[in-house]
DNA sequence: GAGCCTATCTTACGCTGTAAGAGGACGTCA
DNA sequence: TGACGTCCTCTTACAGCGTAAGATAGGCTC
């Protein structure tokens, strides 16, 4: 796991984890059938870092935090999230977390499609944010100065709207506020919310 | 292109580009600098293929027509999604793309700081959208009765919100009404709607 | 014809996942 | 005590990867 969170899932061939662990890297197939299932338990033990959805709270304070919880989880595990597998190779972990985000928008009220909806969009949203980051803070470290330096690259004066962009990454103008995962978690939370309570009033 | 939609990118090796082009591997190296320059090419000509925002549109129906046009786009090309380099990697279709989002977003009244987080939301959905569509499909081509098959070996009589979960998706209850993706889509442009009427109202 | 540029080729290096089999340490038996 | 089976580790090998280095050939301009 630390060879994968420093250098990524590229960086933790079966050799190096040989060589870490102080072993030959064939001497890893004895228990283990191939890589793919090493890298699978290893995601499965990342899900098992999130924080499942707090009873104690109303559906959607718990659901907000699971949801942070995840996102930082996969901040620190980034290549767990591009490691997609079909659906035979959940780990148990990965299988209670999702059943617990599940069922909890089912006990707040949500039909069984809304549910479904609901869930692979939270998903998105978690997944679709770390891929972006992930990508730029692994760029950035290999050159920290890379985004002053696409200011000069990149044909920015023709394109205003995207240079404002850019310079509030440099600027850190965006990250002053809410965090942008924050952001749009709320304003999916806010329509599901919508969503709910439409339901309900129209059932009474 | 053909070679990446097929396989993935890793099916997309030099030597296969080079076979299939009739040419040895190292001759593709006269014509690009590493493999990285190529598949950088290749994304940009990925993001050509979006449809940009419609002029004659209001903001939300433009905004909603262009991300569906990028979702489809990525459901055809799932690998370029994976390649994220630097900033300055940015290619000039995708800087033309980013930049008319953004820029249809201010022009609609979206102060900066809000164009900048609405902009990162939409796209994390598409992309976080797309990871695991791909990854799904990916696996059903490997073997078609996954889905079958993963409610046999996952011990889902433990999990029935997952039962049912995985239900919707061998039955494909989920995909008769809206697709997921557009589902996701409306509740963030409903929620960003609400905040630019806010925003409106309070200066007015 | 001489020289140069451009596109192609072959060869080679270090890396990858992993198949095949040899060797040794151990517990259990006669 | 010696023999055996099981577990773990090792070495060797193969096909694939990106790509560095250099040889070779065709077409252009002088």
């Amino acid at each position: 796991m630390n060879l994968a969170d420093d250098q990524g899932l590229d960086g933790m061939s079966m050799r190096r984890l040989g060589q870490a662990l102080g072993v030959e890297a064939m001497t890893l197939y004895h228990h283990v059938g191939r890589k793919d299932e090493l890298v699978g338990a290893l995601v499965d033990r990342v899900y098992a870092e999130i924080e499942r959805p707090d009873p104690a709270l109303d559906w959607r304070a718990a659901v907000r935090r699971s949801s942070i919880s995840a996102h930082d989880v996969f901040r620190r595990h980034p290549w767990a999230t591009t490691f997609v597998g079909g659906l035979e190779s959940i780990g148990r972990h990965q299988l209670a977390y999702m059943d617990g985000l599940l069922q909890r928008l089912r006990e707040a009220g949500f039909s069984p499609i809304l549910t479904h909806h609901a869930y692979h969009v939270l998903d998105s949203h978690i997944v679709g944010s770390i891929l972006w980051a992930a990508g730029y803070e692994q760029a950035a470290r290999r050159e920290p100065d890379m985004a002053t330096r696409a200011l000069s690259v990149l044909p920015l004066a023709d394109y205003p709207a995207m240079a404002e962009h850019v310079e509030q990454h440099i600027s850190g103008a965006a990250a002053r506020g809410i965090p942008t995962f924050e952001f749009g978690l709320d304003l999916i939370l806010d329509g599901l919310e919508g969503l709910l309570v439409t339901t309900t009033t129209t059932t009474t």
